[in-house]
DNA sequence: GCTCTTTTTTATCATTTGTAAAAAGCAGGC
DNA sequence: GCCTGCTTTTTACAAATGATAAAAAAGAGC
């Protein structure tokens, strides 16, 4: 997938603006297993994924937890880092060989003082991911595990064959016997 | 709490900007028990709380399902609304009398496009509530129960004296009978 | 194809949480 | 004071989930 399309995806600009963004941006390669962004660092890159999958997850508790993954289209970003600069809880790694587009946040939030359509295009970014986010939140308090599995089936079959089950399990917030339970019912 | 500082502690703005904010404002009070937004409308009102405490709840499965508690400072919002155009999940609802600042949401989308200052802002509001939603989720999802509610305790003591156990055990998702034997710990 | 490693499933038992119903506590109206 | 309705706590039992260990299956490298 192209930057200009997921830019557009996110919300359209005039083409001047597009412009400034896209030369701040260069592409990037790195292959499975790689770490993008480190906890307990404050992380100046942001990235826009073009092909992989990466996941997000927390250290608690001497555990790794996963709360999140990214694919083709979207946004890997330390929100802690970009908003108020300061270190990120979450390590992001990528979960396949990943294309990536890489931008220095710094330079970005520049541009959101300067051109009102890039400024529109960040408030926007962050209230799509704002409506994801609590809508799982919804799910994750007051839906049954099985049932966040089979919705998980629905909306994004595809995790379920290129992400590892232990990782899939913490996502829905249960261990891995208990997500193999799960799907012993449902054969 | 005035409107003014409420503006200020999301991104503080030139005056000019700010005046421009303040004048789409109008000051309104609601008695305890009023419907502020409802679910399955497309709401085009927003308010920032002056005094009082309101809670956001989605009927799932012909249950009321608490969460979101929002008190002075804060802002009541539907998201799905405000983003999207579409008809929000959410029921808000004031749990004691309240004082509001009421702002409409289309006005408000006129002023992102027109103020690069208020745009910007616009943007700081949705990132800090992704980022406090993010929180929740992850605390939601791998702390126990009564984890989290020691954490309300610390983080939040005064909404146990503002708001009724059976919405809080909601909140933290979980029964009033499981909140019951949480608490009964702890004597 | 075989070996070694990683991932997934199965089994058992302990713990947590839910459901339902009853009891206790509290506040307002008469 | 004493109903009355609402909220909170308690109790008993059922269901879901977790922890641990071990077996089975799947994959990676040679």
């Amino acid at each position: 997938m192209e930057l200009s399309q997921i830019l557009d995806n996110i919300y359209p600009m005039p083409e001047a603006s597009k412009l400034r963004l896209l030369q701040l941006a260069r592409r990037v390669h790195y292959p499975k297993g790689h770490l993008l962004l480190r906890a307990g660092k404050i992380e100046t890159s942001l990235y826009f994924i073009s092909k992989g999958i990466v996941r997000a997850y927390a250290p608690v508790n001497g555990q790794d937890l996963t709360f999140w993954f990214g694919k083709e289209g979207q946004t890997v970003v330390s929100m802690r880092s970009y908003v108020e600069h300061k270190a990120g809880y979450e390590n992001i790694e990528t979960l396949e060989d990943c294309e990536l587009f890489e931008l220095n946040t710094i330079e970005l939030g520049r541009l959101f003082h300067k051109d009102i359509e890039i400024a529109n295009w960040g408030r926007i970014f962050a209230e799509r991911e704002l409506i994801q986010t609590e809508e799982r939140l919804i799910s994750q308090q007051f839906h049954s595990a099985t049932e966040r599995y089979r919705a998980l089936m629905e909306d994004h079959p595809d995790l379920l064959q290129r992400v590892q089950l232990g990782y899939i399990a913490s996502y829905l917030g249960i261990t891995q016997v208990s997500l193999s339970r799960i799907r012993a019912e449902f054969k």
